[in-house]
DNA sequence: AGAGGTTGCGAAAACGTTTTCGTGTTGAAA
DNA sequence: TTTCAACACGAAAACGTTTTCGCAACCTCT
């Protein structure tokens, strides 16, 4: 077992001073040619690699980018992940990964543990306890000192920082008027509880568009989802009930699950029912009949809250108090689950 | 902007010693009670946290896992890194993850990278094209350094380390199996090229199963995908064959290809062709009709494997070179995609 | 030969910890 | 009053770097 080799070492064996090794390494002109050539050649053979961490604490960089989000096994925050990733890869950082399990403590506690020194700074996006208790002061502390943070898709307007995000109320209004256009009256909604922040700006975005072309807003169809596992009987009750001939769902899941059971009760998708849904994952890609979606671009969102991030990290001292909200553009992917009425 | 206390600084606040401050604040019989009372009020009062960078740097660990997998917007990589995370949680460790996107030279960087003292262990599922040069020094190379490696379903057994895989051969035969006994003759195989070290295992499973049943091998019925975003036509051609009452394919990517296909040929899964898949994920569970298939477990898979590297990583000198393969049992999922002859 | 400049290198500080060891002050026992 | 232990604390080393500064030795002019 050869362990790594230190500057140290070098040193003694070359019978010269750390100073001598370190400068002759990074090339410096103090040192002579013939001395400079030696200890390079000894390094090479050795294989020497300075070590991260005592770089770390000398520089008070890590070149680390900490990551928090609620879950992983989800293909949007998963092609962030890889968005974020890549440029951070590019610019010579890396990504440790927190999951807050959608746990207002757990995402306490992994952000106080990384921002002892681990991380020089976070992309986060809100598990939905957090949303719900509305307490930030956590993310707030680690601004104070001096960390930056960017939050992206489930952010709050209670903390200011760099934030990346789609315009969820216009890409629903999108959606659902692109549904009006083809000819529908009724439309339902499939949503999430008001307190998960992008479901209540889609929210928003259908009962606007709705407005918008003198529609009445019916209550009876608008369904909100608060737990996945036991979703089937509220949307099995709005598809029986026969009054909608389309439906527009915050998430894939709840739009996959609304053609299965559309299915069940004998109703064909789309010649009877048309379905859109929002995230374009692997369920909208595969699922027969392919569902029509708006497309978040994750790798789009997780590229950009990367580049936000260590700007500012190599802006370092600017100290640029001018918080930017970057809007990810969002486009409706029309597939087989739609059709005109 | 209230940056981060040191030990310094409150000793001077203090104007005591630093060390009398790291001694109060681990509560050392060597301090009087006074002072130490009076030094951990302070502490708390400046919410005083030890920098993790100087302890890893002191005491050679990072309490760091390293994971290097080939992507990570895919449904089984996401849920061992899920499984991951929950182990190194549950043991204080944090874990930072990389993407070889199935690249060589990534996989040997990000290695070399992380072995700079950034971790103290590493996780990691070989990249296709590592698979296909069959190197493995990168990886020789950092369990010679000392630092512990559990390499996870794509395997290799060119290097000595722990390893946690399924038995991929005889989940396949099970699966083939298990159409067999349902009474289907002309088993479909799609699979992957051979280098990619678990599709050869499952074809090897497929052809076993067929062999114990007397059954002949029909290379026609055996199609070997490159690349799975010009696949199709390989599949139609197999379709259109009119040959083949079942398939089984060795992921659900091509699981559901087929079933698209199939439908696109006016053949109804499983009514005209039964399908199993492998690996149990979102299309797999979400897609209709919805597909039997062959369960990974990566959660599992994903805390067996931190087990064994942190329990490698705190048994700490003892030096056990016996290295051993932990084998995850899968299981047989039946949905809708199957039926009797 | 002395002044001044260049060259080549080492000592030491710094980053933030923990821990070992040394030391001065106290109190009690002899 | 002397001796010795217990007590309470500080100095310093160590982890592995980088960098500033100081200092010899040599060289080049007058």
């Amino acid at each position: 077992m050869r362990k790594k080799v230190t500057l140290k070492q070098i040193a003694k064996e070359l019978d010269v001073s750390i100073s001598t090794v370190s400068k002759s390494l990074r090339d410096s002109h103090e040192i002579s040619e013939d001395t400079r050539l030696k200890v390079q050649a000894f390094a090479k053979l050795y294989n020497y690699k300075p070590n991260n961490i005592a770089l770390s604490l000398k520089n008070k960089k890590t070149k680390t980018i900490g990551i928090i989000i609620p879950e992983i096994v989800h293909h949007f925050f998963a092609t962030v992940i890889s968005g974020i990733e890549q440029v951070a890869n590019e610019n010579g950082y890396n990504v440790i990964v927190c999951l807050s399990d959608e746990s207002f403590d757990k995402e306490v506690i992994n952000l106080e543990m990384l921002a002892n020194g681990s991380t020089d700074g976070f992309i986060m996006s809100l598990s939905k306890e957090t949303q719900q208790k509305k307490d930030f002061h956590h993310i707030q502390e680690v601004i104070n000192q001096g960390m930056p943070v960017v939050l992206f898709d489930r952010v709050t307007n209670d903390v200011f920082c760099d934030k990346v995000i789609i315009d969820d109320k216009q890409a629903a209004f999108d959606a659902v008027q692109f549904l009006i256009e083809k000819g529908f009256q009724k439309i339902a909604l499939i949503t999430t509880v008001d307190y998960v922040s992008v479901g209540k700006l889609r929210t928003d975005g259908y009962k606007e568009a709705l407005k918008s072309n003198h529609m009445a807003i019916d209550e009876e169809l608008i369904i909100k989802i608060e737990d996945i596992d036991n979703c089937s009987l509220k949307i099995e009750k709005l598809i029986q009930s026969q009054k909608c001939e389309a439906i527009f769902a915050v998430n894939e899941l709840f739009a996959v699950t609304a053609i299965k059971i559309a299915a069940q009760n004998n109703l064909k998708v789309p010649d009877d029912i048309s379905v859109i849904g929002f995230t374009d994952g692997i369920i909208s890609q595969f699922s027969t009949p392919s569902i029509s979606t708006v497309s978040q671009n994750g790798i789009k969102m997780g590229r950009k809250s990367a580049q936000m991030l260590i700007d500012r990290l190599e802006l370092e001292d600017e100290e640029n108090e001018q918080y930017t909200t970057e809007i990810i553009e969002t486009n409706l992917i029309i597939r087989e689950s739609t059709t005109t009425k």
